[in-house]
DNA sequence: TGATTACATGTCCCTAGGTACATGTCCTTT
DNA sequence: AAAGGACATGTACCTAGGGACATGTAATCA
């Protein structure tokens, strides 16, 4: 995780291990229930659509990749040219090895962390624009987790397991959205004072 | 923004903007005041560590594209073969630009998203485990951040421009990272019941 | 029946980012 | 004065991911 940061090398063997997030994201996601390519992608983007994109040709790819380790294999092969696919026994065993592993990466990406903190260089108006927008986005995010878990209760997704702690986490996916919106909430009510630096 | 994206395509024009993260980092980092390189590689790492590795290969390169491109230039070729760098007006007025500008890009990586995802396929210690180390990682963070803000109040970072509203965007790091801290200790007391489903 | 549109899967390329490894410089210690 | 290590900057490569573009299939509708 994360060589090449600073200082002399420390010794470290090659991990190879972590990442992979999409291939292990599909496989979680067929653990709920036998799906196309199609379907895995239009469940990416309902749930996590606002955070992370699902790219098809990745997708797709990486089907087949499962599916030659023999992690996954074909469902059904139904009309309209729609190949199912179903997570295989040691499918299961290789999601929950790899939940049960060490370190999670936090790595986030940079542009959404440079707004906040640059703050201080913005005009006020601009970060009030700003403040706002992240309101209404994690407000936005909260809502759209809500809605699937309805669309879930309502087992509109098939075949899915019990899902007495699916719930669980949807409702945690929902508070942490609130606790972001709430943050850009106080963010925006403790705006820095004008005077700041101007171009000079 | 993410294209390619489920569906037929959506009339848009190639964006090229946006992204270009690092750049715009380290544009704002200058704008605190000069320093070099390595200084930059430092800051980051103490200000964003724990969440964004700063990569030193990848900083110098794009000092020197940002030198190239006149949004900075050399401020001292200070001895022990330490070049600092300051930030030209149209390298400030680069960065307010891109502050002021447009969406921000919320893509986050998948891999810390899928654990939380994932609850319901994870034994229950291991996410009991999973959830407590969550704790610990973003109270830390809060940690880092106020040790920043004292550091800074000390005045060890020279010659920064009046750092009132710097202190507010701190005081927002703090906040968020308790927030998040927060978020996991709910989880971790929220914790699906057991019977969830095993290999079968 | 021909056109249009949503569904479904794919190829290909490019860039940002991650990492190993090379190198030089100055200070401290023996 | 030799040696070890923190400081400082770089080269080179490789992979994951982002996105443009191609293609085929079925349903709808004018």
């Amino acid at each position: 995780m994360s060589r090449c940061v600073l200082g002399p090398a420390r010794a470290v063997g090659t991990d190879k291990e972590a990442a992979m997030s999409l291939r292990y994201g599909l496989l979680g996601l067929l653990a709920e229930g036998p799906a196309s390519g199609y379907d895995l992608a239009r469940r990416f983007q309902e749930v996590l659509g606002r955070i992370w994109p699902a790219q098809h040709p990745k997708i797709y790819a990486e089907l087949r990749r499962l599916a030659d380790d023999g992690l996954i294999e074909v469902d059904s092969e139904g009309p309209r040219r729609r190949t199912a696919y179903r997570i295989t026994e040691s499918g299961v065993a290789e999601i929950r090895r790899w939940l049960a592993e060490g370190d999670v990466d936090h790595t986030m990406r940079l542009q959404p962390l440079l707004r906040s903190l640059f703050f201080w260089l913005m005009e006020p108006d601009d970060l009030d624009r700003h403040l706002r927008r992240e309101v209404e986005f994690y407000s936005g995010m909260a809502e759209q987790y809500s809605a699937y878990a309805e669309r879930k209760d309502r087992g509109e997704f098939g075949t899915a397991p019990p899902v007495q702690s699916m719930r669980v986490t949807i409702e945690a996916a929902v508070r942490l959205s609130q606790a972001l919106a709430d943050w850009a909430r106080w963010a925006s009510e403790h705006q820095p004072p004008a005077g700041h630096p101007s171009t000079e």
